[in-house]
This record gives C-alpha cells, structure tokens and sequence, in this order.
RNA sequence: CGGGGCGUAGCGCAGUAAGGUAGCGCACCUGGUUCGGGACCAGGGGGUCGGCGGUUCGAGCCCGCCCGCCCCGACCA
C-alpha cells in the first residue's frame, strides 16, 4: 500500500485530552480517533493490528475445540428478565426501545443468548461438551471510562461460553483455557500472569484473571518475589502487624479532638500510632445495616467484606443514611449501635487494641483507653493488603502493583442454566442443567495493552506477531524516477513473498518520514534514496533494537525471510 | 452522582481581567530554495469562538440555562 493515499493521520503533539501512553500514542501515531467518551473509531493501522490479534485468538479457541459464532448484539429485555440481568445490570446497560416501544439492549456480555440457544437448539448429553466463541463488539455503559481503549464504553471482546454435563467436564475446558490464554498472551507479546481471582458471589470457584502490570491498569495486585507469591487485591492475604495495646486501669474517656478529619491528624493530635485508633464503619450489606471495624493503619477491602459476609452487594453509608440514625460520618463508635441488632464484625487486627481511641458519636469528640472487649465482635480478615506487608508464605516484603486485567476466566456452574431453564437430558433420561464456565479477552484492550507495554520515546514498537505491517519502504528522493521505481520493485518483491509491505511514497524531508516510521512502530524499515542506489547497499534498520543491516537488493527478500519466519 | 478544569480552524494553544473588525504555531494548497532524523522564504485557503436565550449601539469576552470533553472522588469513618 502506498502511503500516500492512506489515512494514517499522525500528530506531532499529543492529544490533549489523552493520559495513558497507550491512548496518547495510539491517537498521535493515527491509529484511534474519539468519537464520544469512552467511544473510538479503529483507522486503517489499528484495524490491522485487531485483526492479527483476533486471528491469534482464533487459531488458540479453535485448537481447543471452539466453535466460533456471532450474536446479535441487540438483545430483547426478555431475554435479560429470565435472568434477573435487567435490572440488575442497572445504568451500565444501554437501553433502547424499538418503534413499538419494546425495549432491547446493546450487550455488555451474551450469557443469555448463548445459554438460550443452547438451551432451544441442544437436549441431548451426547452433543456436550460444546465451546462456542466470538469476537463482537460490547457495550458498557461505564461509570467512568478511562485510558482511551483501555475502558471504552464500546469494545472489542472476545467471549468464549462452554457448557457441560459435570463439573470435572467443565474443568478440561476450563484448563485448555487457561492454556490457550496463556499461548494467546505470550504469541501477541504480553507478559500476562494469571492470578486466582476472586469469582464473586455467583462464580464458584474457579476463577483467574490474567494480568499485564503497567501503570496505566486499574487491577492491584501483590507479588512476593522471594517465594512467588502472588494474589489479586480482592484476595490477597497478609499477617497484620502486631501492636500491643494491653487494658489500662484508667477509665474510658470522652476527650475534644478538634479539626481531626483524618487518622493521620487524630493520631498526631493525641500523640498515638494511627494503629492505636479503631475507624468504626456502618456498611449496608444486602439490605442490612452491619459496622465493621478496622484498625487506622489498614483500609478495608470490601470484596473480602462481602465474601466473609456471603453478601452480593456491601457499601458504605451514606452521610444521610448516617444522618437519619443520628450519627456522624468520622465519630462513631460501636456505642452507637450497641443495643440495636446490628452485628458488629472487626478485621484480626482490631484484637490487640485493648486501649485505643474510638469516635466519641460526637462531632469532634473521640473516647481514649476503649476497650474492645467489652463488645460481641467477629474478627475476620479483611484488610487491604499494602505494599510492603509481610508475605503470608515465606514473610518477605510484598511488592503492591497496579495492572491490566486483559483476560479473564471464570465456572458459571448453573448460574444461568437454572434460571433460564437450559437443560440435557443424561444417559438416564434425567433433566439436568448445563454446567457453564465463560472466558473473556479484551481484544481492544490487548491492543493498548501491547502499546503500553512496548514502546519508546519515538513511538510505538509492535511486535512482529501483531504489527500492522512488517516493514515501511522509506523511500527519499521520490522525485527522481528511478529511485522511486526501485522502491517500487522492492515493495513488488517483498509483497510477493508474503511479506506485509507499507509503501513511504510521501513526497516529505527524510525527518519527517524516519519519525513517522518510529511513530507508528512498523518493525522493519528499508531505506530507499540516492546514497542506498548507488551504494547497492540498503539500509534495514530494527525498529526495536535500532540495529542497521546493509543489504544488497537481491537480499533484501531473503534477510526478512529469515528475520520474520526464521527461514 | 460530588468536586475541579476545559470547550476559539484538522491538531496544540493565546485572546476573556478591562465588550469595539478573530489571532499564533503545526498541518493543508501554490511558487521557490532546500532535503538522511519533525527546513526556510513568499503567497493562500480554512472559523455557527460548544448550543440556545438574555443584557448591550455592539458579545469569543458579561448573565442564565443546556450540551460535550478531561481529571480527581464516589470505600478509609
């Protein structure tokens, strides 16, 4: 393809309203253009890339037995209601209605369609196990999107459903995912870990995310590199510090603790360790009010809240709610619950604080020498996990990153088949519903993920598997004809053997050109000008490595032979 | 949803305090010089100043309402 007469619209600045590196070079290089927050048109270059990543997908689901389909993306309200996902998917489903006034969806997920089909299409145990997958576009409504294409409200994801007779069943094809995760990863050139996740209150057990670390990902995770250790945030686990706060003899004591709005000016306004004050919170916990307590050096990590609680849904009050019970955010104290049946529940390391400062239920009043033993309280973990806490293992420090959560995997088991009615009959004649297990890759997000991961100060760097073409012809002195004619023999030669070829034919000053080349991140660049003409010897420069190569014309096919396929 | 910021040519921005003919750089078009790491000179095209309404002789600028975009927060009591 000539380049000239292709939109690759790069920029010399970056966009002003971009904040990651992938979202800022993706936009300057010319690969996505905004359309609307969250919303972004893939240009001709970044269409290339998907492409390549979505065939890499297609070779791994295939090997394992995929069935590749496509559903529709615009879904009846009925089919959500089966489930209870209409309305419990709430603001993040966009919604429509139709000219008859009956409302539809644009799918954020498709375990309804699919398990519908299924369910109208197959009956006997004889057709299981089945994999079906696609490669569509998801619609979220998100609270807040992000990072360009990293959280869009539009996307490109590739689900995967399966559906089988046992729970043994399910985990074959629950391994050949991992497995073929795990190759999909590392072929489009990401470092991606897989971390047992937390499955949530309909999951079951297994679970595991796959995760690139990068600055730019909204997934935390802890890694203890001395034992290796490792766990999402959700589930990570750490022994609290021991303190050692025995009972005073002194009586408990309402003490006027001015202006202290955080634990830090409280612990330094009394004179005490933060981990000497308790923080008490009331949490709504499917509907029922329960206080938590913590100790001021830890936070509380409300997804171990809500499995210890076996809940679905657990939030803080709001200061109204707080208001109408008389209380005030920052000050209150298990008194204020004390003969009312709210359960109170407290992290393991509340425990050793036999002394320590409470909120007083009282604007700016705090109690000093509390004594928690005087309450019914359940201590259970709950603590976030911080850089730097003792690894559970082997005690080393624990390394607190942030990543991206490019694939996830997860047992459905009947969560859909149940509801939905999706049933097979079984050697013995017997309903049974399917066992269910689903499997998602962000491919949009796979492509920002490779940006963020490989790249420099001139550009993106793609790796050969993904890039969207393998070498640019930089041609320089386009004007003279049979420079331009040798460039073009050249780009003949190579699009014959197969290699994917992008034309430079751009009349532009040779800085321009080697900076849009960097910028864009095509793997391989031949020079083509007056000295590499004379001289018969082109120049092949590596994107990645900067390495220059001296190539004689009738070895230019040959060396990329060998550099692309190892032949 | 709360807080903050922003919206002026395709991109990056100034102009808003103090109302008076809409600017700069890049990009684009023409001509010339140049040309192996984002050239220079000369000329040129391109704007509902986010929208609607108001104040005013006159609004990019003041007032009101609305829309969009970005950042932080929406768990730390």
């Amino acid at each position: 393809m000539r380049m000239s007469r292709m939109l690759i619209p790069t920029l010399r600045e970056d966009p002003a309203d971009a904040e990651s590196i992938s979202h800022k070079l993706l936009v300057r290089a010319g690969y996505i253009r905004k359309i609307s927050a969250g919303v972004y048109a893939y240009l001709p270059l970044a269409w290339r890339v998907l492409k390549k990543i979505e065939d890499i997908v297609r070779e791994e689901m295939d090997a394992i037995g995929g069935q590749e389909v496509l559903m529709s993306i615009l879904m009846p309200k009925e089919m959500w209601d089966e489930t209870g996902r209409w309305d419990l998917y709430g603001d993040e489903m966009f919604k429509t209605k139709d000219r008859k006034g009956r409302w539809f969806c644009l799918g954020p997920t498709h375990e309804e369609q699919i398990t519908a089909l299924v369910r109208d299409n197959v009956s006997s145990y004889k057709q299981l196990p089945m994999i079906f997958y696609q490669i569509n576009t998801k619609f979220r409504d998100e609270l807040r999107p992000r990072f360009g294409v990293i959280r869009g409200r539009e996307f490109i994801m590739k689900d995967a459903y399966s559906f089988h007779t046992s729970v043994d069943d399910l985990k074959k094809t629950y391994d050949d995912m991992y497995r073929a995760y795990s190759n999909i990863f590392r072929r489009v050139g990401l470092d991606a870990e897989a971390f047992e996740a937390d499955s949530g209150a309909i999951g079951g057990k297994m679970s595991h995310e796959f995760l690139v670390p990068a600055e730019y990902g909204e997934s935390e995770v802890v890694k203890c590199e001395k034992c290796g250790y490792k766990a999402t945030i959700e589930v990570a686990h750490a022994p609290y510090k021991k303190v050692n706060y025995p009972p005073s003899d002194k009586p408990i004591e309402k003490v006027y603790t001015p202006g202290t709005h955080t634990i830090e000016q409280l612990a330094e306004f009394l004179g005490v360790e933060p981990s000497r004050i308790i923080k008490s919170m009331l949490y709504m916990v499917d509907g029922k009010v329960v206080m938590v307590l913590i100790r001021g050096d830890y936070e509380v990590n409300e997804t171990k809240l809500a499995k210890v609680l076996d809940a679905s849904e657990v939030r803080l009050l709001t200061p109204d709610e707080l208001d109408d019970m008389g209380l005030v955010k920052g000050y209150i104290s298990p008194y204020a619950v004390k003969d009312k049946d709210i359960k109170i529940i407290a992290d393991e390391s509340v425990q050793d604080v036999k002394d320590g400062v409470i909120g007083a239920d009282e604007t700016d009043y705090h109690y000093i020498h509390f004594n928690i033993d005087e309450f019914d309280v359940e201590y259970v973990d709950i603590r976030q996990v911080n850089d730097g806490d003792a690894c559970p293992v082997c005690g080393a420090p624990l390394k607190r990153y942030t990543a991206i959560e490019v694939g996830h995997i997860f047992n459905l088991g009947t969560r859909y088949s149940e509801p939905m009615g999706a049933t097979y009959l079984d050697e013995n004649g017997q309903r049974k519903p399917y066992i269910m297990g689903c499997y998602g890759i962000g491919i949009s997000r796979v492509m920002a993920t490779i940006v963020e991961r490989s790249h420099d100060e001139n550009g993106i760097i793609w790796p050969i598997a993904v890039a969207p073409y393998h070498v640019i012809i930089t041609v320089l002195d386009v004007k003279k004809d049979d420079i331009m004619a040798i460039g073009e023999e050249i780009y003949e030669a190579l699009t014959d053997a197969g290699i994917e070829t992008i034309l430079d034919d751009r009349d532009l000053r040779p800085g321009v050109k080697f900076k849009d080349a960097d910028l864009i991140g095509i793997p391989f660049r031949v020079v083509v000008s007056k000295k590499t003409v004379s001289s018969g010897e082109y120049e092949i420069k590596d994107r990645k490595t900067g390495a220059i190569f001296k190539v004689s014309k009738d070895e230019i096919v040959p060396f990329f032979r060998r550099k692309l396929y190892g032949q």
